[in-house]
DNA sequence: ATTGGCAGTCGGCATGTATGAGTGCTAAGA
DNA sequence: TCTTAGCACTCATACATGCCGACTGCCAAT
């Protein structure tokens, strides 16, 4: 069994390598942690670590690194984290506090994010999920073409084009519209596509089939939402960190290229309890992305809908600071979204 | 002076250098190329090009190595592209075919030029530029707030939050909302905007300074348009190109994540004449790319509005297959968003 | 103008060696 | 039982050396 100050000793490890990515050896921690104990002794409980596979050699005779359970561990016993310096609170505010519209909030949050952590910075768009459909709007663009324009009331804004069998008649439009909204506004989503389902009934059969195919299609988009978009920055960063990865970091980036594969990462860590979750090395082997952690936490945007935002970087991270960011920056943007309702 | 055959010369060792990343020398060349004189005379040929500046040998007894200025001359003696080959053709269509409104067509674009060149590629959204007023929505969001929401007839939807000073009325707001878009429905954006600013003199005067706030607000939005967006996607290609940059990639990835600066060198491609224009290297010095090439060509959407795609790479690219990319993908995004009016 | 030949240059690679950090183990001390 | 000092051993790293091969530049001959 490892002793308290085995796992006083894997801390620092862990500290010492993230910060000069060289494995650390015992003589190096006598002499930059007061330990009060001498290298020997260090040794042995190195020896029993790495019995427990929580640090490993890279090579017979040289210093130690971290494993993947090691920084498992680590990350687990970090109990608190330290809040962020007022300058970093500050900066938060300084940049998120001006944004006009979602799109901008989003884009800023994520630039900043990259910022504050040195790493790849991700935030999901937020579900449509439980906020409420505030308007409607159906506009021809001529011929057979009608682009409808759902607006939620946590500000996001999904427009899409149909592409109709028949010409429309803009009086009908408007018609179909002010009933439409007069239908749904104010209901939430998943009432909404329920109402919409029956609602080309009540119109005249010559007519029902065009209105049908306007509510299916508007169905549908108040449904799809938009989760499935992710906004990312910063990715010049794992650049920096390249000597982190074996071989090229071609495979990383290309790993977060594809959103599908990050979004289903993201949903699996919904399942986490806890304000930050991380996720490290390969635990994410099966998204190709076995050298990497990634850090995230919830955040909710208006009626209690959520989403997540997180970084992504290198295991060899700095975990106490970046998920300290990670989760002031979830709780910046929750109450600047919740404000706006 | 250098001959033809010296230009000949050139191509080879250009086309030669892009295939294989190693300097290449004159015995090589005779090889593999039917010159039909010998290895002697190849290398008073690139005496000659050396002289010019073309090429450049990068030590002592070593291949050599085209020079930027060998890569411009490379370019511009390149008279005809060669057309893409069917199955390009097939997947430009296949690919695009299916888009369901202006933000999907951009997206899949530049996913689809990425594929085509293995580089980096860029999309800039259009300009609003000269294309009309659709539609304007202004949206009640409670208390102060209110959205508006601006539908180009090229299928460009705009959305912006007005923090007004005072409650909106929701009677009114419609009002407003009816007289902007009977003022500036179809008018030019140019126009429009002009309209609006002495839209708010006709309301009661004690009614006008909220009305203003919103002509105003209406009047920025219309002009600004979302010129200043630029999609990317493919940045994983720079990191397998990576030998090709002196030391690390993190420089290129950091500029090109600088969105102002890549627009600003996009306003500068405009100048140049002809479909597809090329910058090479150094020539690209000031925008911190002077290790990479950026091959573009404008594209028109709808109303004659124009802006630019292209993709990114190292110096030592195949310009012949990216700029006939380029060009064949501008060409069919401007057929197909030509049709959407 | 072109060619063959030849000396000279230099990068890359393989080899050999010295260095030093760090471990594991053992035996003695607290 | 935990801790410590000492020692032999391992191995990555850095550096020096020497060889090989690829090329060039030049010159004299065609």
């Amino acid at each position: 069994m490892v002793s308290e100050r085995g796992l006083e000793v894997l801390r620092v490890i862990v500290q010492d390598y993230v910060a000069s990515r060289e494995p650390v050896g015992s003589r190096s921690i006598v002499e930059r942690h007061a330990f009060g104990v001498s290298a020997a002794t260090i040794r042995n409980d190195m020896a029993l670590l790495e019995d427990e596979e929580l640090i490993a050699a890279p090579h017979t005779s040289s210093g130690r690194v971290p494993t993947d359970k090691g920084y498992r561990v680590f990350v687990d016993q970090l109990a608190d984290l330290r809040p962020l310096t007022p300058a970093q609170r500050q900066a938060i505010e300084a940049f998120l506090g001006a944004s006009v519209d979602l799109d901008d909030v989003l884009a800023r949050t994520v630039r900043l994010l990259s910022q504050l952590t040195h790493q790849v910075a991700l935030v999901q768009y937020p579900t449509l999920g439980t906020s409420r459909v505030r308007h409607v709007e159906l506009v021809p663009l001529g011929g057979t073409r009608v682009m409808s324009v759902l607006i939620a009331d946590n500000g996001r804004v999904d427009q899409r084009i149909l592409d109709l069998a028949n010409p429309v008649d803009d009086a009908f439009l408007a018609d179909v519209r002010a009933r439409v909204n007069a239908a749904i506004v104010g209901d939430g989503l998943a009432d909404a596509a329920k109402t919409l389902s029956t609602f080309a009934d009540v119109f005249a059969p010559e007519r029902r089939q065009l209105v049908a195919l306007i509510a299916t299609s508007l169905a549908e988009q108040v449904l799809a939402g938009r989760q499935d978009r992710l906004l990312m920055a910063g990715t010049a960063n794992l650049a920096r960190t390249e000597d982190d990865f074996t071989g090229s970091i071609y495979p990383v980036l290309e790993a977060i290229e594809e959103q599908v594969t990050l979004l289903k990462l993201f949903s699996e860590m919904d399942a986490e309890r806890g304000g930050v979750a991380a996720r490290i090395g390969r635990e994410n082997a099966g998204f190709g992305l076995a050298e990497t952690s990634v850090v995230t936490s919830g955040y909710s945007s208006g009626g209690g809908s959520v989403a997540r935002l997180g970084v992504l970087g290198p295991t060899r991270m700095d975990y106490p600071n970046n998920m300290a960011a990670v989760r002031a920056v979830a709780r910046y943007l929750s109450r600047l979204l919740g404000e706006d309702d």
